[in-house]
DNA sequence: ATTTACATTAAAACAATTCTAAACTGTTGA
DNA sequence: TCAACAGTTTAGAATTGTTTTAATGTAAAT
């Protein structure tokens, strides 16, 4: 069976005709068993590979843009040149391996849920992320 | 009593000579009672008024860039255009107002502290953050 | 089919950060 | 005192990630 018609789906929920090079963009995304972590540049690169020929990168970025905006996707809070984008949307928290730039999923045998007692008077709480530095221990801190 | 020999001492400690320029960057960071924090624009903008002279941004990445390797200065981690610092080095977390892009101490009062059950094999833990993203109600997530 | 609104693209623009090369400063030691 | 050196400041150039632009192309609705 084919995803196509899934992938429509969400191209048309986050607002957008579903065009060649967004189905690409999907079957990168969504087919895969397992979520991974990606920067822009990493996803141009896998679907050129996969399309065999280039894409635009305003195509890569607007299409991004809208499934984070729809919630298909979400951004990591990291301090970094580039941004990094997860496809597991579930609350969940990382690791960040400062040796080789690498974010890992933390999972609940990792880390207790986050507790918060208080908030911003008016304010409606987004999202919490709790980010774990790691590194070789004779590493400097990045 | 003057600061300028705590200063000098901090910058030294950073491997930094203590210069016009940098000393009057450590009056803008050092010197408040209460911790804060900024972007390299506008403790540029702070210094320049404060100097009534300009400064050279290269002049105060440099700085900043060894106050953080030294730790004497967080960068805190967010997915933004522009890179956050903190004076406040003691460990604690972040709500940030989506709405006009400001960073907001957690006291222990607003959050629990956080769990870490198990940590990846190898790697030492170099910091966690906790960052709460807030909004109004009506805004989109960002 | 025609029209209309949306898409794709390469290239330009932009903004934050880093790099460069020249001029400068302060310290050291003849 | 002065020459030499190591490190500093600076403006501007370069770089990088991202966004915008304007021309051309395509999908969908009538």
């Amino acid at each position: 069976m084919s995803n196509i018609s899934i992938y429509t789906e969400k191209l048309r929920e986050s607002g957008l005709r579903p065009t060649r090079q967004r189905l690409k963009i999907c079957e990168v995304l969504f087919s895969p068993e397992k979520t991974f972590h990606f920067t822009i540049n990493d996803l141009t690169k896998i679907i050129e590979d996969k399309l065999s020929e280039k894409i635009s990168l305003a195509t890569v970025y607007n299409t991004i843009h809208a499934f984070k905006k729809k919630g298909y996707l979400k951004e990591i809070s990291i301090n970094s040149d580039k941004s990094y984008f997860d496809t597991n949307v579930t609350e969940h928290h990382h690791f960040f391996d400062e040796d080789t730039n690498e974010l890992i999923d933390c999972s609940n045998d990792d880390i207790d849920s986050v507790n918060i007692k208080k908030n911003i008077t008016g304010k409606k709480i987004k999202s919490v992320e709790v980010l774990i530095k790691v590194a070789t221990d004779n590493q400097t801190q990045k």
